[in-house]
DNA sequence: GACGGAAACTAACCTGCATCATGCGTTTAA
DNA sequence: TTAAACGCATGATGCAGGTTAGTTTCCGTC
């Protein structure tokens, strides 16, 4: 049930049924919290890592003017701070963007894990560098594509970890994200990705009101963002529109 | 000796001798590569990780029109490419920015350690996760610091890596690269980093001539910077500058 | 000690995005 | 039922950093 998400379709890490059930064996709370409610804090030593069921969720790190910049954000499926396990300590903040479901792991269950089921904890170390994998592309994003390729890229990530997460058909999909979101994730002002927004909406390649996303020309955002989803390690992602690769 | 940098002076992960000596154990061959020599390509099975002994390399991606950014730089004691060993596929190239030595470790010995030293293997988890720590500083260097707020921060963080792996005294730091790689790691065009070098000079806040660093004024080009280091996991940072921390 | 190439440096111009300001519709809460 | 708060939208203005087009300095090498 909890773990159904959990590296779904991802390239030689997907679970096994005795697998899925050790980590749902494990799993010593199921809690809600509200929208924008702090989860983690930085410098904070953590004890449990946390997957999550249900809502969005964000890590971040702001700077000295109350600026902030998302450096992940996590749907459905995903473990939040699997990372915080051998790093006992974060460096950034964890916060729920929606109202969230998460399931509770502790660490001394990882560790239990670790020496009952070695190929499992191997797994989640894939799952830890699959985050490491997203943050580089991030870094892309951010170094060298302008403001109108860095939402596409976004949405284009976006939509492929939601199709691998079965919570996108592939063009259309819930995002209870605001512009002020959105803003925080591509390094850029409010103001600058409302009209990002509406550039995207007049060259039809996608729409994005009342929380839905609708991709209208899936391969010419994907041309806008240079965006290739090789780096999210899904199974068979030749559904996904991506630039054309170099062989 | 191969070993004596790596994870050295990181909070609780350093290595124990046997765990050196393991390691060593592991190393099948030591090479040198020229400069400017691409190592592995996106998409290509690994079946080795790469240990920097000497020089520097770089991790990035390109994008359409040719323009580089970089996710990662690595320095002597490094393990460039764990990352290969879960993830089998790379989503980024390899390079060596100068003339590299490296010593090659197998993934069939890494797999080896997993069964005999499960400690050391959490140790590589560990390491992997302390890149992915600076990919996030990275992402906030990018996404909410100006140009000279960037190239300071990079210095900052080179210098804190530096020292840690003995080869910065905390100030002065010999550092191969040229003005277009400091443009390639901070989102920048290398007219644009000459400009931020002449500032950051004016401002005797730091100095970059023939390879060598300079910081004239740690706690300045800290702040600058908004540097803090202690995402980088050092065992004793007390002694480098940083932003007043909250608490 | 002349040559060639790479890196450092500079100036003039231009533009993408930030900044500041305002309005409007919708939700929240008092 | 009213006002406060929030999210979206849009215009005017300014500037940080990109772009283009050089010149200068530093080297290694013939």
């Amino acid at each position: 049930m909890f773990t159904e998400r959990f590296l779904r379709d991802k390239r030689g890490a997907s679970l096994e049924a005795d697998e899925r059930a050790r980590i749902e064996a494990a799993i010593s709370e199921v809690k809600t919290f509200g929208p924008r409610n702090i989860v983690a804090r930085a410098g904070e030593p953590l004890t449990n890592s946390t997957l999550l069921l249900e809502g969005i969720m964000s890590r971040y790190l702001d700077d000295r003017n109350g600026l902030r910049q998302l450096v992940a954000i996590h749907f459905p499926g995903d473990f939040l701070d699997l990372h915080a396990f051998p790093l006992k300590v974060l460096d950034h903040d964890v916060a729920t963007l929606t109202t969230a479901t998460v399931a509770t792991v502790p660490h001394a269950e990882i560790e239990a894990i670790a020496e009952e089921m070695p190929q499992l904890i191997r797994k989640l170390w894939f799952a830890t560098l699959l985050d490491a994998a997203i943050h580089r592309a991030w870094l892309f994003r951010l170094g060298r594509l302008d403001a109108t390729g860095r939402v596409a890229h976004f949405l284009c990530e976006t939509n492929a970890r939601l199709f691998s997460a079965g919570l996108s058909d592939g063009r259309r999909f819930a995002l209870a994200l605001t512009q002020a979101d959105l803003a925080e994730i591509c390094g850029l002002t409010t103001v600058h990705v409302n009209r990002v927004m509406r550039q995207l909406r007049e060259e039809q390649l996608c729409l994005f009101r009342s929380s839905l996303v609708e991709i209208l020309d899936p391969a010419g955002l994907a041309k806008r963002a240079q965006f290739d989803p090789a780096y999210l390690y899904i199974d068979d992602d030749s559904q996904l529109p991506s630039v054309q690769r170099p062989k």
